[in-house]
RNA sequence: GCUCGAAUGGUGGAAUCGGUAGACACGAGGGACUUAAAAUCCCUUGCCCAGUGAUGGGCGUGUGGGUUCAAGUCCCACUUCGAGUACCA
């Protein structure tokens, strides 16, 4: 019989849907194993072949740990509020929802016919009110909850209020947005709206006026991981910033925890060091400088306090609200001029021209070691929202210093013995220092790590400033501007925002008639007409209704991407339950994501929030653990490979790749699914396009040779894959097999089609094992040899070892020896063959399971036990030494296993091969690795 | 600029603790079967030199040094490519 994949396929899958194969439920007897692939957007372009590279991935571990004995959940769901279906409902005034179900639908068609382990009984959508229900209720929770720096975890925010109505802000430890002071009369004293606002400093979910990524041409808001090189990551349109009301996330109280967690978890190293970056802890002190002849004086952040005695001139942020207080009468215009133009650059412009720009303030600070007084300037190279918006400046030991100080002609003194800063500056922190010194403090002599540590204390002891950590990460922006996203449980009573009722969430996304924003700017919720929350009857009501009495205006933004994706692997464990995100059983026993599989594209996006998010819940008890993702492999993106034909210029005559350079030609893409291993389909190729139909080859060998290029896969280069084709082709085995036997999954590579047969061989040839040259299924119940032993053990050995540490190109390359060698062996028989089907199931599950079947055993393959390798037989009697003369490999030599070392020296010494490379010189030293090597070394 | 990673045949890629390169696959060349094609099977395939031949010798993991009996693997310097990040004081 033929192996015929579409019949397999068919049957199986059909198979498997009627048994619920991949259902799986709690099971305390079984120990668990959580694999999670990062849930996809349903884009409109369906999948290419690079999706499913992790999905099958983590299908094979999936399915290789649940043979293993045990419970393995691997569930599949979809991101599916975004963008892109919002744009298209702006152009087409289709609802978002109608197009992100169809995509839903096509990514399911094309995933069906892989053949993945999914309980698709688990899926989440991010945009289903039963999902977002739970999003909604996270941010109510936040809105409700303040970080505690003593306890160094969320609170809830009563215990704050009864901190300010006992002490105001005495003792208190908190993370805020500003540092605020008042007392508890003050605090009680306060009416309701006043108390609200000041609340807002220390909420985790908060209101907050703060300079945002505006993106005018999407007409929104986008958080920093959304801005790529001053342009959006979707779109590419122009960023600019501007001050906003928008609702934030106090990510920033975390960034301790955030990068401690780092250590606990098994993540490569690359990623760990990305997060740390993006995290930007740096330790340094706050010294505060006073201005001359003036009360007023103001902090810097340095993480070079030994660099005090080289400071030349201070730098304030433009935005810094110390501009104002020191700008001098005499200034004014210049400083207003300079704000102005600054104003106006974006931020895209910023870091275009690197100019240095900056004006002189008219005040001078007092350096609070040397009394010295140094001008004040103001500078857009000083970030307003990083350490205090002001800055100590070094010239001699920074280069930006270094920039400006030349540019304005302000003085540079070095501070390091033999250190040349004629050209540039010297940024390193090492060497000695000189010039630092006066009679209160000297740190000449002391290099630069004592010297640092020696003002750290200086300045503590002298009360002149404090030590200080500062982090990069800033809070996460959380109100979008859009339609397709989730609402925010929230109304406004006379400006002041108030949740919901938990128990009335979710909180529907209302009806538009337009996805655009409104004419007075407002998003896209401003359209609705039944956006309105009546207090009285606890729900929501047309907007004509609003008294400000009892009916308010609900909330106009939405929330962001990520919102949605930042838990949902908790809601996996309990998808279907209406009275919680997650029960504290299913939770407890399902825990955290064991294996993560996804793109490295998140890694400061969705994976930083995703820990943010977890790490709230666990300190409220809702999830049992510190870190969602105990281990986590990023797959490799799949590049397009795009073909190329090169016409000559002015005709319509194409000339084949290794012809072209005869000519003038013009390259064009062509569909790479008109070519096959580069030789083009001509027929195909007149069909593609009408102005095509005509045209002329010249062609080498009777063929038309393409050109090849990797590149991004993408409709534009014609270049995109789609598994589809290959399913239909070569069947769902062989894709996987293939998209696995590229190379390591961690690895980028171009998507190449021409290596694909020797997967389909290989299965073919697997299938042949079981069939006799009448095509009958044949297979022995004789007991196997040594050798068909040592053959299939050596298998399970390997491909055991290899898909533990996710190494599948190397297990393929097992299975085709293995049965290759059987093959030769003319190998049938059962006890080998049945062991073998189980093995290569993950892999190949469709072939696997009709064979298992064939061979006659009842149900899926899925509940088969994994074979266990046995040493006893591979054991061998003999064993291959390398025999080298001063480490150069000159011939082998079969010696039995447990020879002595004493032998094997006396062996190889009397061998006659060993004595022309001996002959006439000394043996100095015998070198034997056990079973490989014997190095003579001679002299 | 900084941080991290990579570089191996015509191609994708193997190579555990440093153990004597190129597994496996593709492609290419040759052969068998066939009226023919497809499919299948067998042989050769890193480079160079010598030999009719079995075979023998030399060179080889981006470049240059080093450590070692032994280096693709470890150390130093450099080149190229990729990823992330960027006035973060």
């Amino acid at each position: 019989m033929e192996y015929n994949f579409r019949d397999i396929e068919r049957k199986w899958q059909q198979y498997w849907v009627d048994n619920k194969t991949y259902k799986v439920t709690e099971n305390p007897s079984k120990p668990k194993y959580y694999v999670l692939n990062m849930f996809p957007y349903p884009s409109g372009a369906g999948l290419h072949v690079g999706h499913p590279l992790g999905y099958i991935a983590s299908d094979i571990y999936a399915r290789y740990k649940r043979l293993q004995g045990f419970n393995v959940l691997n569930p599949m769901g979809y991101d599916s509020y975004g963008l892109p279906a919002e744009q298209y409902a702006i152009q087409t005034g289709q609802h978002p929802a109608i197009t992100t179900n169809q995509n839903i639908n096509r990514y399911r068609e094309q995933l069906d016919k892989i053949g993945f382990c999914f309980d698709w009984d688990r899926e989440v959508r991010t945009c289903d009110p039963g999902y977002y229900h739970w999003t909604q209720w996270a941010f109510q929770k936040m809105f409700g909850s303040f970080y505690c720096n003593k306890t160094q975890q969320a609170t809830p925010i009563a215990k704050l209020i009864a901190h300010f109505e006992k002490e105001g802000t005495e003792n208190l430890d908190v993370a805020q947005s500003e540092p605020l002071e008042f007392t508890a009369e003050e605090w009680n004293s306060w009416d309701e709206a006043r108390q609200q606002e000041v609340l807002m400093n220390y909420r985790i979910a908060y209101l907050g006026e703060t300079m945002v990524n505006w993106c005018p041409a999407l007409g929104t808001v986008l958080a920093n991981d959304e801005v790529v090189d001053g342009v959006s990551e979707r779109g590419g349109f122009p960023v600019v910033q501007k001050k906003m009301k928008q609702w934030c996330l106090r990510v920033s109280a975390y960034a301790q925890r955030l990068l401690d967690g780092l250590e606990t978890i098994d993540w490569t190293d690359s990623l760990k060091e990305t997060q740390r970056n993006w995290i930007g802890r740096s330790e340094g002190a706050e010294m505060v400088f006073k201005v001359k002849d003036s009360d007023v004086e103001f902090t810097i952040f340095t993480t070079r306090a030994d660099t005090i005695f080289g400071v030349t001139f201070m730098v304030l942020a433009p935005e810094s609200e110390l501009v104002a207080q020191l700008t001098t009468p005499e200034q004014k215009a210049a400083v207003d001029a300079y704000l102005e133009a600054t104003k106006k650059r974006t931020e895209r412009e910023r870091i275009a021209d690197k100019k240095v720009t900056g004006v002189f303030s008219g005040s001078y600070a007092i350096n609070p070691i040397t009394h010295e007084a140094i001008p004040v300037w103001i500078s857009d190279y000083v970030l307003a929202g990083y350490g205090t918006g002001a800055i100590m400046a070094v010239p001699a030991h920074d280069s930006r210093d270094y920039a400006f100080a030349r540019h304005f002609n302000l003085p540079i003194i070095p501070l390091i013995e033999g250190a040349d800063i004629s050209e540039e500056s010297f940024d390193a922190k090492e060497g000695i220092m000189m010039n630092s010194a006066n009679e209160g403090l000297s740190l000449n002599g002391l290099t630069v790590k004592e010297s640092i540590a020696a003002m750290k204390k200086y300045i503590t002891e002298k009360g002149i400033g404090k030590v200080k950590v500062n982090y990069r990460l800033r809070d996460a922006i959380f109100s979008r501007q859009r339609y397709w996203g989730e609402p925010f449980p929230v109304y406004y009573k006379e400006g002041t925002p108030y949740l919901i009722p938990e128990e009335c969430l979710p909180l529907e996304l209302p009806e538009v008639k337009d996805f655009k924003p409104t004419e007075a700017g407002e998003p896209p919720l401003g359209h609705a007409e039944v956006w309105a929350w009546d207090t009285v009857h606890n729900c929501v009501v047309a907007n004509s209704l609003i008294d400000q009495k009892t009916v308010f205006p609900l909330e106009l933004n939405t929330m962001p991407g990520f919102a949605g994706s930042s838990a949902y692997y908790l809601r996996y464990m309990d998808p279907h339950n209406d009275k919680a995100l997650v029960s504290p059983e299913k939770d407890s026993y399902w825990r955290n994501v064991d294996l993560y599989v996804g793109g490295t594209e998140h890694a400061t996006g969705h994976l930083i929030y995703s820990r943010f998010w977890n790490k709230f819940l666990h300190d409220n008890g809702w999830s049992v653990t510190e870190e969602p993702f105990q281990k986590l492999v990023n797959q490799g993106m799949i590049q397009g490979r795009s073909n190329f034909v090169y016409r000559i210029k002015d005709t319509n005559t194409f000339v084949s790749y290794g012809l072209r350079k005869e000519y003038d030609v013009t390259p064009i893409h062509v569909d790479v699914n008109i070519v096959s291993a580069d030789v083009l389909d001509i027929e195909a190729f007149r069909n593609w396009r009408p102005e095509y139909k005509d045209c002329e080859f010249i062609l080498e060998d009777d063929k038309y040779i393409c050109g090849w290029a990797v590149e991004k896969m993408s409709k534009s280069m014609y270049n995109v894959v789609n598994p589809d084709r290959i399913v239909e082709r070569y069947g769902a085995d062989t894709l996987r097999m293939y998209e696995m036997f590229l190379g390591p999954v961690e690895q980028s590579k171009p998507w190449d089609t021409n290596g694909i047969d020797g997967c389909f061989r290989f299965l073919k040839k697997f299938w042949n094992l079981f069939f006799d040259g009448n095509g009958n299924f044949c297979v022995s119940n004789d007991a196997p040899t040594p050798e068909e032993l040592k053959s299939l053990h050596k298998l399970l050995k390997k491909v055991t070892q290899d898909i533990e540490v996710f190494s599948y190109n190397t297990s393929i390359s097992a299975f085709m020896i293995c049965v290759n060698e059987l093959a030769q062996l003319k190998c049938n028989k059962r006890a080998i063959l049945s062991d073998i089907v189980v093995c290569i199931a993950p892999f190949a599950p469709h072939i696997a399971e009709e064979l298992h079947s064939l061979l006659g055993y009842e149900g899926s393959i899925c509940d088969a036990a994994w074979p266990k390798w046995n040493e006893e037989y591979l054991k061998e009697s003999n064993v291959t030494y390398s025999i080298s003369f001063n480490g150069k490999m000159r011939y082998t030599l079969d010696l039995p296993v447990d020879m002595d070392n004493k032998t094997i020296e006396e062996t190889v010494l009397s061998n006659e091969q060993s004595q022309k490379w001996i002959e006439g010189k000394t043996i100095r030293k015998i070198i034997i690795v056990p079973r490989k090597i014997v190095n003579v070394v001679v002299g």
